[in-house]
DNA sequence: GTTAGCAATCGAGACGTTGGAGTGCTAACA
DNA sequence: TGTTAGCACTCCAACGTCTCGATTGCTAAC
């Protein structure tokens, strides 16, 4: 059988109308609101068909149709290419650069969240691409070492490392200057073994401390790859969802948002599957599908979002699977567009 | 009338047996469960007492006894005056020094909810009170200035500023030698306008700048007053309880745990109260009473925590009112033991 | 002061009934 | 051949009724 236009317009019917009520559709509905001008005889016919097909399903004999898993992804995919979708002028969003980081996440995140109605997350951005501005060292403590480490952008992390020895204020400084000589401009991937092996010579008599303090610059910022920090909001937006709503359901949505190591390997998932993806890298992924495999009643629509200056994260929205996906989608578009504006102005203004 | 002996052991029979099942509790059970040999009929009498005293309360005319706020009241003082406060023992906290102390108050929060099945809370330290180490600057773009607090304790603040004038490399050393002149050893409170003159006037002018950076300075030490880092777990623990599932309060409950501006306060509130208190600091607060007016049904354990150093903070459990207070303050207490002295220890290693 | 016994009360859960929404099928119609 | 009206059938959700068990307060006896 073939999905022929009336077909698809039946469909897109039923599936509209059953994301704004969450009740199964019926015939006389269809035929009410599809514009097409028939009776709910032939559209009972036509619905025979599609479930037939696999699209839509019965939940029991005297109920209307909603969705088959494949009935959703056929709704997602056609509108994802609709290219035209409205974007939400409406809720123009507020999007400014702020200049703390995190303040700027945080602001994001309940943005979309209380804008789409749905549990929002957001990525710190990932490090592992980014270069090493300057390395500073400072000693707060007997055989303690500070390091700050400033990356471009203007991201700053620090850690407090124990070392074996005991340095003068004068040592402190010349073992900076050499390991910025050596380390500023690189990223990740240049900091071989190789190249610690060829400070450390340099170091006279430092080569242990030398070691532990690239070494911890490397896990500074290889630990952002593993535990880049993932910001939340609305979560609680779920209890708006009756299918939701249940304990059961509920409690691991909301413990995953609270506990974030399944958020960071639903990020993890997700960055690696859109790496070489379409521009937009929007992305839907139905309950059951890839990184949200056990959460059977929820859709995930995720992103990427880039602040210049090559920070590139990953943002998202969790609903139930009946969720409002032309609104979500739209928002979502319009809100990585005007991130990059904000920062693209920014640059020039520089 | 009086509350004699019998009608205490009656009480506390009751409202321990409450705690357990959650469920109005008969003449019958006690009349079984309290160790006193008599028959349903007297407690029956005594019950009526009690209700008339205001201790117990019938939610319908053939229900058993719940206890009222005083007698929940009268409960938990009754405990907090036992000092043979069982320590539980077997669950022998495993608290060790963890140098980030990020990743430490994250620990010491998941375990406390794991080990009493409540959602917990803990603040990070209070800086105000802290002492000032070292101040370093440095510059990570033009016109721009990347400050690193070290306070007592190691903790470590930074923030990107923006500056009015250019700087070299050499002036940045020089205001940082100057700064620090100032600065280093003082806390919030020895910070004053008059100060910040003083260091301006030496500054051959880079008043404008070093205003910007001591203004920085101070922000960064208050932020954290009001600002300060609250970690969560187990907010999802409340499903377990059935009087706090419903989708009303626990919708409310964990958006306060997701965005925690309101435990924010609760933690200053809790802190402005406990300020001058018994020894060991640990406080239950009664669903409706100070801090957690809004929270009809839960009940609220807090203690104060200290890390050597003089950081001090507020650790907390939430739970439904009929929380079993016996374990939890036992917890609480135990843990907190246990925080003093795995770092007397460190001190006295160090 | 304590206890046994009894009628009264009330909520929770089981059960049956009803009504509405929806379907599939058949027969008639264009 | 596609569309439509009509009808019997199905099923859930909502409602009311009923019963059962737990518990109480009261009274009278111990």
């Amino acid at each position: 059988m073939e999905l022929d236009e009336r077909k698809v317009i039946i469909l897109k019917t039923i599936i509209k109308n059953y994301l704004e009520t969450g009740e199964p559709v019926g015939s006389r509905t269809i035929s009410k609101f599809s514009g097409l001008n028939l009776s709910s005889a032939t559209i009972r016919n036509e619905m025979s068909d599609l479930e037939e097909m696999g699209y839509i399903i019965q939940p029991h004999t005297s109920a209307g149709r909603i969705p088959s898993d494949k009935g959703y992804r056929f709704y997602v995919d056609s509108i994802m290419q609709d290219s035209d979708r409205r974007v939400n002028e409406a809720t123009e969003l507020m999007v400014q650069r702020v200049d703390k980081l995190e303040m700027m996440l945080k602001q994001l995140v309940k943005l979309l969240a209380v804008d789409t109605n749905y549990a929002a997350l957001i990525s710190g951005p990932s490090l592992t691409e980014n270069k090493i501005k300057y390395l500073q060292l400072s000693q707060p403590a007997e055989k303690k070492l500070l390091l700050i480490l400033v990356l471009e952008g203007n991201i700053i992390k620090n850690e407090v490392i124990s070392i074996d020895e005991d340095l003068d204020h004068e040592t402190v400084l010349n073992l900076t200057i050499l390991i910025n000589n050596y380390i500023s401009g690189l990223s990740l991937k240049d900091i071989s073994p190789k190249l610690i092996t060829s400070i450390m010579v340099q170091s006279s008599g430092h080569g242990e401390t030398i070691k532990a303090v690239i070494d911890s610059v490397v896990d500074m910022i290889e630990a952002d790859v593993d535990s880049r920090e993932i910001f939340t909001s609305g979560a609680t937006n779920i209890f708006k969802y009756p299918e939701l709503s249940d304990v059961d359901k509920a409690s691991k949505l909301i413990s995953a948002f609270e506990e974030k190591d399944s958020l960071k390997e639903l990020v993890q998932e997700v960055s690696d599957l859109s790496r070489d993806e379409n521009s937009s890298g929007l992305q839907v992924y139905l309950g059951g599908e890839g990184p949200i495999k056990n959460m059977q009643d929820c859709s995930l629509v995720t992103a990427n979002y880039e602040l210049g200056d090559g920070l590139r994260g990953v943002i998202g929205v969790i609903g139930p699977k009946r969720m409002d996906y032309e609104k979500v989608l739209g928002t979502m578009e319009n809100l990585i567009k005007q991130l990059d504006k904000a920062y693209k102005d920014d640059k020039e203004k520089r």
